[in-house]
DNA sequence: GCAGTGTATATTGTATACAAATGCCCAAGG
DNA sequence: CCTTGGGCATTTGTATACAATATACACTGC
């Protein structure tokens, strides 16, 4: 998007993520504008947008406040992530090319390099993993799955996730990858479907176990 | 929302659905700012809720047009809808409450009393089919989930399939609730997922059956 | 004749002023 | 002391003016 509305919605998504907005906190258009450095228009665009991700809740009479994400809503998103895009690599592999497959190969060897060294590149990990689940979606044929994904894939969410994961997590992410590449040479829809929905689970636990009993705000704190 | 937005909103949308605007024409601002009596800033919020429902789409620089819908997106739309809502009914078992299930089975009455008569009231059958599928949404305790389908849920396709239902058809979908109350009864999550896929799958058949060959135009034309 | 470029025009993005609505506070009455 | 009502302050909704950007098209040079 433009360049103000982006400040906005970047500004008003790392003051909630870092905690210096804490849950429940109003959310007055006014002051947003004055924090961004925007107006009230690309400010009132971004709240839009973060209300999509639930970021941001509105009351019956449309003001805003900062939701509060227990660990529970972080379940329900990888729960319902890992359906959805369990049904990404179904429906990715039944329309398998040789051409996608030879993409996600190199996408995953990318991963591998990332990861070879003793301290593993986590940026570059990330890039590929993302990439990695992109061409799945884009291969799954489907735009309004995409589009649900697209709310449902917090990028913070991940980061946090991916920097707490030790070399071998990271390792056991590319060889899950790895067994995605099998499923998908076979064009065995059900074998992607449950390696995927593993793939993501054992993400949302790694998630778990490194934020157990911490609120919303010191998980942000914690990154 | 507030009056000037949803009129936008209303007026936009079914100036697409009526086939008004045909797939593909240009959505410009101040034109349909015009049209429907309201600023351009409502507009624009009108176009952002009809993009994320698929009905609109933007080219790489922020131009709106009116998407175009063909059979295989509704298939689509419905497959994931499927899907979440049987999701969405087997977490509704697994929370159900004897309260719920009363409520349930009221709404299923005031179905069965709406399409009992020779000429049944289909406006009154969409409005307990409304109801019966809020209820399990709100049972199921994901917002997440309810938030994704909202998008998913076109009332005016349900609409146009409930009308191009004979008597026994509309009869069949309230059979089908009722199993779904058995279901619920013995909080069977799986026969509960089961019941609701099989049910929306069904519904899916019923207008790919009303129209097929049709082009979205005609489709619209055709309510 | 064609490619590339610059300018005119149309369209979207942003700021701001004003209108409508909501929430808050305090005071008066029970 | 609690409730309730009015009025002021705050907040959101809408309109409009202006800025930035994209598109269309004619013109130039090859």
């Amino acid at each position: 998007m433009s360049r103000a509305s982006d400040r906005a919605y970047a500004g008003i998504r790392s003051m909630i993520l870092s905690g210096e907005l804490p849950a429940g906190a109003a959310l007055g258009e006014e002051a947003l504008a004055e924090r961004c450095g925007v107006s009230r228009t690309p400010v009132r665009d971004a709240l839009r947008r973060l209300e999509a991700e639930l970021l941001v809740k509105r009351n019956e009479t449309q003001r805003s406040f900062v939701a509060d994400w227990s660990l529970g809503d972080v379940a329900d998103a990888f729960e319902l992530r890992a359906m959805l895009e369990g049904h990404a690599a179904r429906r990715a592999a039944e329309r398998m090319d040789d051409a996608t497959l030879q993409r996600l190969r190199v996408c995953n060897q990318a991963i591998f390099e990332a990861i070879r060294p003793e301290q593993p590149d986590v940026g570059g990990f990330l890039e590929g993993n993302r990439d990695f689940h992109a061409i799945i979606l884009e291969t799954s044929g489907s735009r309004r799955l995409s589009s649900l994904l697209a709310t449902l894939i917090e990028q913070p969410v991940i980061w946090r996730t991916a920097h707490h994961y030790g070399r071998d997590a990271l390792r056991r992410s590319h060889g899950e990858h790895d067994e995605l590449l099998a499923a998908f040479a076979r064009r065995d829809g059900a074998w992607a479907e449950a390696v995927m929905a593993a793939h993501i689970r054992r993400a949302f636990h790694a998630y778990a176990d490194a934020h157990q009993g911490l609120t919303a705000f010191d998980m942000a704190r914690s990154a």
